[in-house]
DNA sequence: CCCGTAACTTAGCGGTCGTTCAGTCCTGGT
DNA sequence: ACCAGGACTGAACGACCGCTAAGTTACGGG
């Protein structure tokens, strides 16, 4: 037998170029505007095709959901652990990747507008899922907050509120961007700055 | 004849009874997601009533936005009057105006959430008529912001998109808001000082 | 008392939606 | 050479969509 296990044979490229199209179709019309023909048809395989790899519309959403905010998480983590430990230093890292990540190109704006507009869509159960790897952020930056606080970087009283602040504010760049002229240093550099002066209020 | 025109005789309840129910569905189900027959249904009308007051659903979308955004600017200018012209207590103003108007009720939020997100949904020449309204917000704050760096109050760089991240906490506050566990009162207070914060950035 | 208009209603149109089912093709192991 | 199963396709289902035409009711002015 071989090492690997059967559902990652080369990563599924069928299904993988579905879920592409159909995050797109999404970022421009929004979940309940998203029709899966038009799904299929920019994948270019057929409607069915959809059903094979997904149970269903509401599914193919959950589990972008469950990759997205994942991948964020743990992209944040792996840079992190490069940062010198001082807490203005890792709150810059922090805004800095979430800012790239969110901004790096076109696909990744679309994703970054399902990720934070759409997962209301979700049924209870499952939204308390992505529910939790949001508050898994939340209190990674408040933490980091509540750190600054303790050495004297910053004097916010209440973290978590500043968190939450910091984390909208870069999360919701995407329309703004477009009409600032900036580009995506400038952008973060800019954001590290409010983001300090937030934690510092 | 009389002196009142014709179109606000009592300010048509059936109209505006609609046009509630509509942003409440739309606020709960996205513009897409929202029927006709469910808007119909919560105002106790048929279908067929929203097409003797409104040409179209889409039409019905944009002249909610008109009338929300007109109405919000309308109000802080109003309330600017009675402000002390120092930048910081116009800023603090603005920033309590925005978030009470957004948070006042469950139908302020809902309705909050359709004019900051659906707005996108409107054909280009509509949609420039609501991104002028939304520019002179931020041309208001950005001046406010500006005056305030005059005075010495204020020390930031970059007073428009130091406004633009103002708005933006203001108006994405619906969601958090929830899971905050504060009152009104206090979140105003809070982001007063979020806001005067990016302004000294 | 009648009539015009405002404010609806009932019924239904054509179209699109998410979803399903029965097949088809291709590839890799035996 | 065969064939099992993975990865699809074509065609259709009923439900629901936005929208409209034609008819009904209530009422205020002449």
């Amino acid at each position: 037998m071989t090492t690997a296990q059967q559902p990652l044979r080369r990563e599924r490229p069928g299904k993988v170029a579905i879920m592409r199209a159909a995050v797109e179709v999404m970022g421009e019309q929004g979940y309940e505007g998203a029709s899966l023909r038009d799904m299929a048809a920019r994948a270019g395989v057929s409607v069915a095709a959809l059903y094979y790899h997904f149970p269903s519309k509401l599914d193919l959403l959950r589990e972008f959901l469950d990759e997205a905010y994942d991948l964020i998480l743990a992209r944040i983590d792996r840079r992190l652990a490069d940062v010198e430990p001082t807490a203005p230093a890792r709150l810059d890292e922090i805004v800095a990747t979430l800012i790239a990540s969110l901004l790096h190109d076109e696909f990744a704006r679309l994703a970054a507008n399902v990720a934070w507009r759409e997962h209301v869509r979700l049924e209870p159960p499952e939204r308390r899922a992505i529910a939790e790897k949001r508050r898994r952020l939340l209190d990674l930056v408040e933490g980091v907050v509540a750190e600054g606080v303790a050495s004297g970087d910053f004097t916010v009283d209440e973290p978590r509120e500043a968190a939450r602040a910091i984390i909208t504010l870069a999360t919701t760049l995407v329309e703004p961007f477009a009409e600032m002229g900036r580009t995506m240093a400038e952008v973060i550099v800019l954001y590290q700055r409010f983001a300090r002066a937030i934690a510092r209020a």
